[in-house]
RNA sequence: GGGGGCGUAGCUCAGUUGGCAGAGCAACGGACUUUUAAUCCGUAGGUCACAGGUUCGAAUCCUGUCGCCCUCACCA
């Protein structure tokens, strides 16, 4: 962005905010009060030609001018749609038609005036009185193709938000997403908390964080990766139903399905177990859809994403074996179909075979929604083991397009098992790439007793693109992360707040 | 981080073999009292992402840099 460069669009519409200061009008605006929204009037305006509706008053933006002489129509929006606007020179003061002659495309008006059909069948309002609420001073984009460039868009979102249809619906489903998903818990008895976001240990899911520093205690402090472990020590202090949806930060790559900060939730049940999560994440995931009013079975592209439960459960050993052709307890075969894939196994654990073998072979032919269930423990540092097979975890993740969206665990609650985790480094894993790392403090708070329990967490943003038919998570963000701008050359030296 | 693509007026886009930088919309001036991307006449608007190089001559060819998109890797 080149804000030094004086702007000769930018400049004929300073001319015209002059004329409107001349006038001894504010081309800022004022409080504006007892509009209806756009939507509301168009519902209100008769249908039949010739017939004179009711006076209303509504607010928006300018977004078409078709300018006949004197006689001028304009497309007025608001965050509920648009309404046609007709001005006749013959029905306004002299004043009010100077203030006609200095509008732009993209300003914000008031407008009272009265509904009726135009000839050409149009719902309209036929202006009495214009009110000037701000002046734009950008060119808007083009009228008929609008604004494609997609790293314009990102940057100046605001644009994307006004001129392109259904950004503004998107973003608004997500609210409405969200809302639903408080509702269903609170419904169930959930409490909503608020944890720390600076760690000292980051902690709760293997990632790679952010770090920062604070400046007094001189200490270095990690952006949370993961709500987990503050969670649970709520549970240890009796809150039995739990819940946080936070931002957490994850210092990784950048793609269609990830940005560095992301929504979770979190969920943690006392006396509840993995299945009990299963339960509640259907009703989750079914309420929210159920939310945007448009069925169960909502598009995904050329596909449709049926949400009716139940959801199919299978477990993990079946779906490798039916997928990857050998059971996953038989090494020798397992690393037969690794080798086959391309995937490394010499000195990797092989339970990090099995998973990889997993991932490449089964993971994508997941359309779902599906439960996968019980997976290998050695995966699963914070899950508790099944009473009969020390080496299944129980787990689940819920697949949706290929696309994990949920995993839960039957939360481990024995302090000895694990800290015995956290040290054991799984084998073929450095350390910035293990969740077992030792929170002390964690560990502390579990002698003092954790109810069993079942954890859930879901990826908000993910639940929105599935929901809202959005192939990229940039749709669902207001502002994904972008690197900033420079004009050409490298980056400034300085870093900003130095100087 | 690897590979591929893209970057030209405020916006959407053309730009041939290396030979004067183009159109539509928007803007500005004019005509027009029922338009729907209105129409008509006229005017103005460019650091061709940035920095070098080759060449008589570069938006175009070469090198480097910046940014975005796709893809692979990592990850949710």
């Amino acid at each position: 962005m080149n804000t030094r460069k004086p702007d000769r669009l930018e400049a004929a519409r300073l001319e015209k905010l002059h004329r409107i200061e001349e006038l001894g009008l504010d081309p800022w605006g004022q409080r504006f009060d007892d509009h209806i929204p756009i939507d509301e009037a168009r519902r209100r305006c008769p249908a039949e030609a010739g017939t004179d509706g009711d006076v209303v008053r509504v607010a928006g933006r300018i977004m078409l001018r078709n300018n006949r002489g004197k006689l001028k129509f304009y497309h007025v929006q608001d965050w509920t749609g648009r309404i046609q606007l007709m001005v006749s020179r013959g029905d306004l003061s002299e004043e009010q038609w100077e203030l006609i002659g200095a509008l732009d495309l993209g300003d914000l008006v008031g407008i009272d005036g009265r509904l009726r059909v135009s000839q050409t069948g149009e719902k309209t309002i036929f202006a009495e009185k214009i009110t000037m609420l701000c002046k734009s001073l950008a060119q808007p984009p083009e009228k008929f193709h609008g604004a494609r460039d997609t790293e314009m868009l990102l940057r100046q979102r605001s644009i994307d938000l006004i001129y392109n249809e259904g950004v503004l619906a998107r973003m608004l489903k997500r609210t409405r997403i969200i809302h639903s998903i408080r509702q269903t818990l609170s419904g169930q008895g959930f409490v909503e908390v608020e944890t720390p976001v600076l760690h000292s240990v980051a902690g709760g899911a293997a990632a790679r964080p952010f770090i920062t520093a604070h400046n007094t205690l001189g200490i270095e402090l990690y952006m949370r990766i993961a709500l987990e472990l503050h969670l649970k020590r709520l549970m240890v202090g009796g809150v039995e139903r739990v819940y946080e949806i936070g931002r957490v930060f994850r210092n990784e790559g950048i793609d269609a399905t990830h940005n560095p900060e992301f929504t979770m939730i979190e969920i943690y049940q006392a006396y509840g177990d993995y299945r009990s999560m299963m339960d509640l994440t259907e009703r989750i995931v079914v309420e929210a859809a159920e939310a945007l009013g448009e069925g169960l079975v909502l598009p995904w592209g050329e596909e449709r994403i049926d949400f009716t439960p139940p959801w199919p459960r299978r477990c993990y050993a079946e779906l490798f074996e039916e997928h990857a052709g050998c059971p996953m307890n038989d090494p020798a075969a397992v690393a037969e179909v690794a080798k086959r894939l391309g995937i490394e196994t010499d000195g990797v654990h092989p339970d990090v075979v099995i998973n990889d073998v997993f991932e490449a072979t089964v993971e994508d032919a997941l359309v779902g929604p599906i439960f996968v269930t019980d997976y290998p423990a050695s995966l699963c540092p914070l899950t508790k083991r099944k009473a009969d097979d020390p080496n299944v975890a129980e787990r689940f993740e819920l697949f949706i397009q290929g696309m994990e969206l949920a995993n839960a665990y039957t939360e481990l609650n024995d302090p000895r098992l694990q800290e015995e985790l956290f040290q054991t480094q799984l084998d073929g894993l450095d350390e910035e790439d293990s969740m077992a790392k030792t929170d002390s403090d964690f560990l502390t708070a579990l002698k003092v007793g954790m109810p069993p329990a079942g954890g859930l967490g879901i990826g908000i943003d993910r639940l929105v693109m599935l929901l809202t038919d959005s192939r990229t998570i940039r749709d669902v963000i207001f502002f994904p992360l972008l690197r900033p701008e420079s004009v050409g050359g490298p980056p400034a030296e300085t870093p900003a707040g130095t100087s």
